[in-house]
DNA sequence: GCGTTGCATTTTGAATGCAAAATGATACTA
DNA sequence: TAGTATCATTTTGCATTCAAAATGCAACGC
């Protein structure tokens, strides 16, 4: 193979056996199999797959590069256990990633993607009424991802997935008091307006306020309970 | 050792083989020993390190999930070789990040980080005047390594730092022309002033087009020149 | 009774071994 | 000669093995 073909071959590739393993462990923390601040034994997760340590304990470097995992040397993997600094410190940086995705998709979005957010919005905003929050935060998190796509920036959507999957499982406990959840369905709907006007700078200012103002509603929530496992 | 100990505890440790491998490989990416767009064979590697696959293959996947290697199922491993699209794509997440620094920044400096950014500043511009270009680049890097440090959000600086490593190779081609040298040099006297004034409103917009802007010189250069390697 | 020390057991870090896939070279066919 | 098939060699993916570190427990001293 040439070296210059590198850049452009796109070949069709069979996952190996710790790249899938590496996902299997991500859906396994946010699903809460795996709980935050626990031990993960090699020789159980490697009987619970069938596999060897080799590709397993390859897995815990890549998790434990993306941060979901702590590795303690001799002394085993951890699930990463949020610290309040932790959420500080990403939700700007969400927001910041998000903002950039809302200027990119004035830019790009097509009659058809604004379509699909609104259906999206108002699939959303039907969850919302019917107080049914799981399926409201599904739908929320696939408008986002939404808006990521219409952006048309891969790198950016890798980046942001990464991230995204280490405050998921705090991201949403933002709308357990009610009156965040009012208020994030109000600015859910600015957020369609600006995107439907094409206005780049309003989107991007307001989805970053928008994750802004989910930090603080988790904080509190975090701070009234301070037994939930971030 | 108590679960909710782990979030607090800050020990001494070693860093284990394949992390010492990590570093090391992206040292020697940058340094260009491992040239773009060529082949690693494993076997090579190890007698380089003086270690046995193992530890060097988990490095070589947490570098393939940070983007340095592409790692081709059977066919080992590459260093990465930089799309036009993904400059296109690093840049502007590059911007929104350093945006974000500098917002942050404005907030938290202190009179003596100014200070230090302002003698990095006049250190850089000593370089200029003698057209020194790797000095230049190298005070340039520390100056938005500082406002980084200054906006004091340790995630934020490690997922930069992951994306700075990227595009590393590339970054310094902009000033290749001496007519960008010259604006980049005016773009980082405004960022100076806009830091003084704690603008921090100010200061995330001028890094964000500083690093708009860059793309576009380092694209021009892509352009020129298609031999230069990404 | 409480804390410390020493030792057996468990778990992890890294090296080696083995089978499958890819690579490269040669021979063969049209 | 161009193209294909075959086979030895190399390289990779994963399993296994071995050594070092950590853990848990019991004996011991205070």
């Amino acid at each position: 193979m040439s070296d210059s073909a590198l850049s452009v071959i796109q070949e069709i590739r069979r996952p190996t056996l710790h790249e899938e393993v590496v996902d299997r462990i991500r859906e396994m923390i946010s699903e809460g199999e795996l709980p935050v601040g626990t031990r993960v034994p090699e020789k159980e997760l490697c009987a619970k797959f069938g596999i060897s340590r080799t590709p397993l304990r390859e897995a815990l470097k890549v998790c434990a590069n993306d941060g979901v995992i702590t590795l303690l040397p001799n002394r085993g993997a951890w699930i990463t256990q949020l610290t309040p600094e932790d959420v500080d410190e990403l939700f700007p940086i969400m927001g910041s990633l998000e903002a950039l995705s809302g200027e990119l998709a004035c830019c790009n979005a097509t009659d058809a993607d604004v379509a699909e957010v609104k259906a999206l919005h108002y699939e959303m905003a039907m969850h919302y009424a019917r107080g049914d929050q799981p399926s409201y935060n599904r739908v929320n998190q696939m408008i986002h991802q939404k808006i990521m796509e219409i952006a048309a920036n891969p790198t950016l959507l890798q980046v942001y997935r990464s991230l995204a999957e280490r405050i998921r499982r705090v991201r949403y406990l933002a709308n357990a008091s009610t009156n965040r959840w009012d208020a994030a369905m109000k600015e859910h709907e600015a957020i369609l307006a600006a995107l439907e006007a094409r206005d780049g700078a309003l989107l991007a200012h307001l989805l970053k306020s928008h994750l802004l103002n989910k930090r603080e509603a988790v904080k509190k929530v975090i701070r009234e309970d301070d037994r939930s496992s971030l």
